[in-house]
DNA sequence: TATATAATTTAGTCATGCCTAAATTAATTG
DNA sequence: CAATTAATTTAGGCATGACTAAATTATATA
């Protein structure tokens, strides 16, 4: 079993390759807010259980088996997320701490007890997808909302999770995932968006709108 | 926030202290199979803490503030078992040790919620005693199986939750807090226990009986 | 290409929470 | 009441996982 500190570098490794490919070790860094020197120590554990490929000033990427551990914690997470959110009411900006700390504790039993509850779902209370038990990622292809144009209709898709005051903010709009909406105006010089989501307006900020992420893009008319 | 070690170990001292009053270092440390040398170091960050009262071999106990603590990690165990149980479906066998990892990390607020799905309940599926928030324990007035005689009828109220083993095993005579049964005979010699669990037969060995409470006792014909 | 700057790694430190071995104190018993 | 035994505490060690400071390597710029 691995501690939860090794855990926490393999999902943020995950996570950012993603985004940028090789890992820096100053980025893994900044992102579990920790000195760069600590993330060297944490690397060479990982190095020696083979679970990172790591070169000297090259940055760092899972290995297979380094994937599949990250895929699982990223998996309890998700679930956890969405059976706090289903199953007892916790409100969506309040899942993501909570399910931090559970992550690293419950096991596959009441994993797959929480998935069965559930209906074995493919995304969070977010929008992001689920992994499944064999680690498999469903596939989306949302784009940034700060990528629409005056007069597109969408529908949201995924928020990033971490920011609550930000999901407090978009929850005031009722700005789930699945909801839809229609850009009324985008203000010139990376200013706000001013949207209608089921007849009432609504003004999104730049920052806001970089963690929104929607589907179903379509040009509307006016009406 | 006080570290999961020093969580237990109030916890592990609030039980002990039920049973023997002031408790030893090396009571302690069999209990939480630990060397006695550890123990003392521990007993020392709780007692700078305040949380304990600790004389050189005189043995310890819990101040106030240390017994609050205890009674709300036992709280969280008690109420993450039941719901293990009733919401996920997790076998009463199973859900000591699933609760053991969960109880330190469970927010308030979740806490909250599990106790209002469970209509604030008074007891676990062992039969054991939920604090409740306010750190007041139920009482109750059960006594050990071993005292029952020939012909006398009760109920099971409380069966000790760790050996999953023995969790297996009562269950299997469907031996559950509630469960009302009949001693047909007590064998002589420190022997096993012949009882009637509604019309059917089963023999509880002394070291089972040990493990088992139970309330209601009355006297009974034979039928 | 030399130099300045930024990123990364090494080396040494600290707190936790466990360990073992040895020393001390208390309890038991002939 | 002295000696043995048992319980407890002290002292020193180890692994984790963080830190700072200094050294090294890579990158950007003049």
């Amino acid at each position: 079993m691995l501690t939860q500190a090794a855990e926490d570098y393999l999902k943020s490794i995950y996570k950012l390759q993603e985004k940028v490919g090789k890992v820096s070790t100053g980025i893994l860094a900044e992102y579990l807010d920790v000195k760069p020197a600590s993330v060297t120590g944490m690397i060479k554990k990982l190095k020696s259980m083979k679970l990172v490929k790591h070169e000297r000033y090259q940055g760092v990427t899972l290995t297979d088996a380094g994937t599949a551990i990250a895929l699982e914690i990223i998996r309890h997470h998700r679930l956890l997320e969405l059976y706090l959110f289903k199953a007892l009411g916790v409100p969506w900006d309040g899942v993501h701490d909570e399910a931090e700390k559970l992550e690293h504790v419950i096991s596959e039993d009441v994993e797959a007890r929480m998935d069965e509850f559930l209906g074995y779902p493919t995304t969070d209370p977010h929008g992001s997808p689920i992994p499944d038990k064999n680690g498999v990622v469903p596939n989306r292809s949302s784009v940034p909302m700060t990528d629409l144009r005056n007069g597109q209709s969408c529908v949201v898709a995924e928020v990033s999770d971490s920011d609550s005051a930000l999901l407090r903010h978009l929850g005031s709009f009722n700005l789930y995932p699945g909801t839809a909406f229609r850009v009324l105006e985008v203000a010139p010089f990376e200013g706000p968006f001013t949207i209608d989501i089921a007849g009432q307006q609504a003004v999104i900020g730049r920052e806001a709108a970089k963690h929104i992420f929607v589907n179903d893009v379509e040009e509307t008319d006016n009406v």
